[in-house]
DNA sequence: TCTAACATACAGACAAGTATGTATGTTAAT
DNA sequence: ATTAACATACATACTTGTCTGTATGTTAGA
């Protein structure tokens, strides 16, 4: 135990303040929006001061571009891009990490983290764009080549083009998370996600085409 | 020419005061979302004085409530509700409203002023909200009924739920302009509308069960 | 028709509060 | 003992909203 990251609880231990404080950002500007996002919130929120917290970022803006890199970026790594690895067929990983996204009130009524700040804040801060656009891209990316991988495993069908598939469910994801927000109501977003799982399930590839038969409970791919 | 519409543009005007600074407004607030704009802002951009936006609007809330109800609602009965009563097949009229929506770069990079103020605005302010879920809602309707006008005509498929279906598109339009307008690029949008007429398309009724005889183009339900 | 009385539609300075960021002092750790 | 890691007080800018004043329009009465 060399590093002394928790021998004792320390006054001063200056990862963890810096990391406290990245936390109550992140939640107070997932409340707020960033803009509205109050320093003295998060302040009153960690008990640390507004010295501490200009030593660890130097500005407001240092402060909401770390919590895109350290903290949005870690939800859809754990979220979307270890998931999507997972051992099985492409189409039941997807609708497994789907139906999986959070949707208790609060995740609803605030919204999606991302897509929040992104709204925001990129027409107004090219750098805040930027490092949002990375992660869309990587969750683009991610969901895209595991639908590659399906496609030559035979069990996605091929007559699809697996980027804008991904971006296809990318933008379902955060636009019906955009109307629950909106209604303020789960149901809508559980809606959603049925609605979403049925379009994944008419990506896989007809039976005959595949190599390990599967029980066809394909339903049609509109809507049931 | 009983009434002083237009005598002779007076100095005082203030029907039209009013509504140059609901359109100046509802620009502002467009651009930088309703916490951000500033009211000398749109006093700047209409040479109106403080005096006599306040004695036109009790509150900047109350401005914002107004470019929700005569502005934001206006536009969509203009996009779609009013289309959506147009003649022709439903599946026709819904395709050339969505390749109707306008992308030009100020509108990709602004994004949908009605899912702009949703997003900032229906977690904090349930004023905002509801009368931002009317149009929602509104919205919705419209396009569920011009869907099951299509199922009882036999045009569109039977098995899919006109409210469901409706709300489908409604968070596929609205994803994919918060995805256009993070990558603030409109060949994204255009992406997106390519595959939303798509989606659309598989919404047919098969040909054997139409009245009137159609040559199918009709393309598989995934992706191109 | 002329005018007194009043209402409407503004103008512009100012108040009050809140925001971020800084300057400087103090304490804990190596 | 030096420096990193804070604490505190304050400066500065910007916000919405109010307040008083004024010019214009409208109506009622003689």
């Amino acid at each position: 135990m060399l590093d002394g990251h928790k021998r004792k609880r320390r006054f001063r231990d200056p990862g963890r303040t810096r990391e406290r404080l990245l936390q109550a950002a992140f939640r107070e500007v997932h409340r707020s929006g960033f803009r509205s996002a109050g320093i003295d919130t998060i302040l009153a929120a960690t008990n640390v001061t507004k010295g501490a917290l200009y030593y660890h970022f130097d500005s407001k803006e240092a402060l909401g571009y770390a919590i895109v890199e350290e903290i949005i970026a870690k939800l859809v790594r754990d979220g979307w891009l270890r998931p999507l690895l997972s051992d099985g067929q492409p189409i039941d990983i997807l609708i497994g990490i789907v139906r999986r996204i959070p949707a208790r009130p609060e995740d609803i009524r605030a919204g999606c983290p991302l897509l929040n700040l992104a709204q925001e804040m990129s027409p107004l801060d090219e750098q805040f764009r930027k490092r949002l656009e990375r992660i869309f891209l990587s969750w683009q990316e991610g969901v895209a080549t595991l639908l590659r991988k399906g496609q030559s495993q035979g069990t996605v069908r091929r007559n699809l083009n697996p980027d804008e598939a991904a971006s296809f469910l990318i933008a379902m994801v955060e636009g019906y998370g955009s109307l629950a927000k909106n209604a303020q109501d789960a149901k809508v977003w559980e809606v959603g996600i049925r609605n979403i799982v049925e379009w994944l399930r008419s990506l896989r590839a007809p039976r005959q085409s595949r190599r390990g038969g599967r029980r066809a409970t394909n339903r049609v791919q509109g809507k049931g």
